[in-house]
DNA sequence: GCCAACGTTGGC
DNA sequence: GCCAACGTTGGC
């Protein structure tokens, strides 16, 4: 299977791609996912290398923030074991757990970010699930022309 | 912070 | 297995 691409949002109050970009090796297991959709996507879809598109949702400009990959293979969230956790789910087991997650690497953060609104606008971006009405999924797989328009929006090249 | 659109849960 | 009630998401 060649790479696949994804978009990935997140909170900036939770977590930001500044969060990401200062992790120690600038990784993070991207954890708390509740939602089946999203959880099968990791577990088994996602593969390392693949690109991540980092998506900051509920703040003034909601945008594309930057790049970063899959670092992992699917794997168990631990965060659903902890009852001192928000994302504590009492019916994820060690033996069967329920919710899974990847890790995810910075690569880059766009000098542009690429906002909610440019996408609605540009052309070639109009089916991405993103900007379906009721959408709101958490991870979404992308095209690859998808992923490569809004990089070059993101990381505008130099014309000299 | 509101609330419409979703997703999940659980009684029947 | 339906569907009302409840909880969550995320653009505005």
């Amino acid at each position: 299977m060649s790479r696949r691409y994804w978009l990935m949002k997140t909170e900036p109050g939770e977590f930001s791609i500044d969060d990401l970009a200062s992790r120690p090796g600038q990784i993070e297991p991207w954890d708390g996912v509740r939602n089946y959709q999203a959880r099968n996507f990791m577990r088994d879809d996602m593969r390392i290398g693949d690109g991540v598109l980092i998506y900051h949702s509920r703040v003034e400009p909601m945008a594309v923030v930057g790049i970063a990959e899959v670092a992992s293979e699917g794997y168990p969230d631990d965060t659903a074991w902890n009852p001192d956790c928000k994302h504590y789910d009492p019916k994820s087991t060690q033996e069967q757990p329920r919710w899974f997650l990847v890790d995810v690497r910075f690569i880059a953060k766009f000098p542009h970010p690429v906002t909610l609104r440019t996408i609605r606008h540009t052309p070639g971006l109009e089916n991405m699930m993103l900007v379906q009405k009721g959408s709101r999924l958490s991870i979404q797989p992308l095209r690859r022309t998808e992923w490569d328009i809004i990089i070059k929006l993101g990381i505008p090249r130099k014309t000299e």
